[in-house]
DNA sequence: CGATATGTGTACCGATCTGTTCATGTTTGC
DNA sequence: GCAAACATGAACAGATCGGTACACATATCG
């Protein structure tokens, strides 16, 4: 039980950062909510945007396990799976604290594209794009790239809409999208 | 030419915080890339939260007016006009210093949904839902409510590839996508 | 002209920011 | 049980934060 801490702090720190934001959350924000000294912090990790990139890998591991763990869990066949996508995203949505996608308000918060926590956000959703097409090629669609990233268009759209609010059913909405896409993309109803 | 300033300000304060962010642009910043005194700045608005919210009603009315403008000086039949929301769209991308849309990253930035920035930001949404609205309904769809949400659903998802950068071309996804699903909303082809 | 409104420049305020210093505990492995 | 590694608390540094004070300039309009 070594490492303990650390990633204690990790941990701790995500879910101040995913509430108030990377930026509006000071490291003494970090000490009180945490109970972790700064000193400890910064022996850690050198610099507060290096506890950002590690908060932001260990949501990308946590948050990606998550939502494919659940996802293989059900147990459907491949076409039912891609549309079970967005009952997990409804599951997502509804759980109390939701505040959207972490790596969508980083990437907004980090604009250069360069900066690493904007880059570490695009390889996030480019394994998920990547989880997806397996999705995809195994329930046969024709072009399954294609499919994915329209499906994953339609998730991230969903994931705005319900942050910030100006639909009542995001993920039902898109849900019903989805299944018209997947009809058109995969022979033999 | 009396009240030029504070429109002055407001326009370019507005490239600033879009270009860097919220959090991340000081006043003094502004001071520097507008030219304009902070003592100016303070004298139009009391604090910079008020600055901020008249940054993003001049890009509501701005943003708002410039594509559903572009949309209609197209002059095509209204099914046509649905599909080239994402014509549209990937023009705004290809823009040099394109970095997404100022109002996902506001309600990113100001997360509480009481905050009237983030309120601020919903409402831009609800009027190009509203707009899109139309647009279906002029168009025929059965459910034009839905079919509008839908295609914001998209039109969102591929704001968010276009600035996370996940994805070649999320406007030709998103307007593949639409397009199947306007066919599927629009009783006889 | 003269009065009023608008803008400027600079210095400053207290608070908060990231990050450091240092002297003192507390575990842990050998 | 002793040394090395890890953690703590509090004080502090220098920069930057949003916002103010004040004295001066400029422009508008009667």
């Amino acid at each position: 039980m070594r490492p303990s801490k650390r990633d204690e702090l990790v941990r701790k720190s995500q879910a101040v950062f995913y509430r108030d934001g990377f930026h509006a959350t000071g490291m003494d924000t970090l000490v009180a909510e945490t109970g972790i000294s700064k000193t400890t912090m910064f022996k850690h990790f050198r610099t507060k945007d290096d506890l950002i990139l590690a908060v932001l890998r260990y949501r990308d591991e946590t948050f990606r396990n998550w939502f494919l763990r659940r996802l293989d869990e059900r147990d459907l066949p491949p076409r039912q799976k891609l549309l079970a996508i967005f009952d997990i995203l409804e599951e997502w949505f509804e759980e109390t604290g939701f505040r959207g996608c972490m790596f969508i308000k980083a990437s907004a918060e980090f604009q250069d594209p360069a900066h690493p926590a904007h880059a570490q956000s695009s390889e996030h959703k480019r394994l998920l794009l990547s989880a997806f097409r397996s999705l995809a090629e195994n329930a046969g669609a024709r072009k399954p790239d294609l499919l994915a990233r329209q499906l994953l268009l339609l998730k991230e759209g969903a994931i705005v809409a319900a942050q910030m609010g100006f639909d009542p059913d995001p993920a039902g909405a898109a849900r019903e999208a989805a299944s018209v896409l997947i009809e058109a993309h995969i022979p033999d109803a």
